[in-house]
DNA sequence: TTAAGTTTATAAACACTGTATATTTACACT
DNA sequence: AGTGTAAATATACAGTGTTTATAAACTTAA
C-alpha cells in the first residue's frame, strides 16, 4: 500500500497537522513537539508532513502565527468591551486579558516568547504581521491618550532615527499609530510580560503574594504612572 | 584500550565537562547542548559522562547553579561598591548589574530563565540556595528601606499565610530579611526581567528606543515609585 | 480510451540524540 | 599477591528530523 485512496485520506491534512500539534503541545509541552509523534497520531508517516511544511521550523512558525492571532484577538475584544471614552479602563482590560490568555494557554505563550524549540529562530518577516497586530491593542489606547494629551511620559527616551521604513511596515499591519506610542507600549508590555512569564515558568519563589492581586497592583501602578491625573 | 592510564586521563573531568558545556553553550546556544558533542570535544565517550552526572538533566542543573552563583555575585559586588547609606544608589547599581550580566552572558540568562532544554524542569530544592542568593541583593536593599521607613508600597498585596516554612528555608540561603521585602523585590525583579528578557530574546520590534536609555528610564521610574521622596 | 504527467503518500536509510548494559582495565587496599 | 572498586569503553536500543527513491492515485489531454 503506497497511497490511500482519496476516500480514506484525511481531508485538509495541513490543518489536521496543526491541530494535532496543538493538542500535543497542550498535553506534553511545546518542547516535546515531534513530527513523528504527530504522524503517529494521524496514522500517516512522518515524511508525509513534508508535503505541507518544508521542515519542522515551518510548522512551528505556522503555529506561532496562529497563536499570535489568537492572542491579538483576545486583547482587542477585551478593549472593545469597554466604553469608548474610558481609556484607562481599556488599558486595564487589555492588561487583564493579556494575563488571562497566557494562563489559559501557557504553552502557546511559551511557544511565542520562550525558546522551547531547540535551534528555532522565528523568521521576523513572516511573523511580523500577526505579532504587530497582537501588540496593537495597547498601542491604540496609548496613542489615543497621547492625542488627548493625557499620556504621562516625560523624559521617555527619544526614538532613534533610521527605523522609519521598518516602522512603516509595522504600521501597515498594526494600524496607523505614532512611533512614540509604540515605544511607550513596549515598555508597558515588558512589565506585564515580566510578571506573566515568571508566573507561567514557575520561576518565582513559591511563597508570598496572590498572583491575581500582585498583577492588579502592577497594572494599577503602571496606569497611574503613564496616565495623567 | 578500555581505560586510559592516569597520566593520559583528564584531571578533574567533572569540571572539564562543565567547562566544555559552557563553551558549547556560548558558541551554539543552550538549546544545542549535547552530551555526545561534549564527549567528542573531550575525546572521551558519551557514557563516561555518566560517571559524573547521573543524566543530562543533572548536568544542566549543575550549570544552572553555577550561573545563579555568578549572577548573584555580580549583583552583590555592584551593591557593595556603593556608599552604605545610599540605598537608592545601591538599588540602581544592582539593576544595572542585572542587565549587564544578562547582556554579557545571554546564554546563561536563557539557561536560567528560559526553557532551552526540552523537557527539563529545574529541581527547586537543589537550585534554591543559589537562586535565593541571586535575589538577595535587591531584597537586602529593600529591607533596609523598609526598616528606615522609606519603602513606598502602600496597597501592596499582603503576603498569604501558609508559606512560613518555605520562607524560612529561603531565608537560610538569602539572609534574614522580611517576607514583605521579598515580595516587593520580586515585583521589581519582574520589571527588570521583563525588559531584559525581551531584549535578549530579540522579541522586541526592531525599531525605536536605545536599549540603555530605555532601561535607565524604567529603573528610575521604579526607584521613584518605591522609594519615598 | 489511452497515455503522459502531477500529487501524495510510503519505505528505507542516514546521521544524530540520550541512555542502559556489559565488559575491561587501572588503581587502592588488605 | 590478590581482591574489590572505580572509571573508562564497546555495544546496543529507542527516539529524533530529514533525504531519497518509489509507487500508487488522481488529473489532464491527445
Amino acid at each position: 500500500m503506497v497511497r490511500p485512496s482519496k476516500k480514506t485520506q484525511i481531508p485538509n491534512l495541513q490543518e489536521a497537522i496543526k491541530e494535532t500539534a496543538w493538542k500535543q503541545i497542550a498535553e506534553t509541552g511545546a518542547a516535546a513537539l515531534s513530527l513523528r509523534a504527530i504522524a503517529r497520531e494521524l496514522k500517516i508517516t512522518a515524511p508525509a508532513i513534508y508535503n505541507y511544511f518544508p521542515d519542522r521550523d515551518a510548522l512551528v512558525t505556522a503555529l506561532i502565527i496562529d497563536a499570535y492571532t489568537s492572542f491579538g484577538d483576545y486583547q482587542i475584544i477585551a478593549r472593545d468591551a469597554q466604553a469608548e471614552d474610558d481609556l484607562a479602563g481599556q488599558l486595564q482590560a487589555i492588561g487583564l486579558a493579556y494575563r488571562q490568555w497566557a494562563l489559559e494557554y501557557p504553552q502557546r505563550y511559551q511557544l511565542i516568547f520562550g525558546t522551547p524549540i531547540p535551534g528555532y529562530q522565528a523568521p521576523i518577516m513572516e511573523v511580523l504581521p500577526s505579532a504587530a497586530r497582537s501588540l496593537s491593542a495597547p498601542v491604540s489606547v496609548i496613542d489615543q491618550l497621547r492625542i488627548a494629551n493625557r499620556l504621562n511620559a516625560e523624559g521617555f527616551p527619544a526614538v532613534q532615527p533610521g527605523y522609519e521604513q521598518m516602522f512603516d511596515v509595522w504600521r501597515s499591519f498594526a494600524g496607523n499609530y505614532d512611533i512614540f506610542s509604540l515605544s511607550v507600549a513596549m515598555l508597558i508590555w515588558s512589565r506585564v510580560h515580566g510578571l506573566v512569564s515568571l508566573e507561567i515558568a514557575n520561576d518565582m519563589p513559591p511563597f508570598g503574594v496572590d498572583g491575581d492581586a500582585l498583577y492588579m497592583y502592577e497594572l494599577k501602578s503602571t496606569i497611574n504612572q503613564f496616565i495623567k491625573r
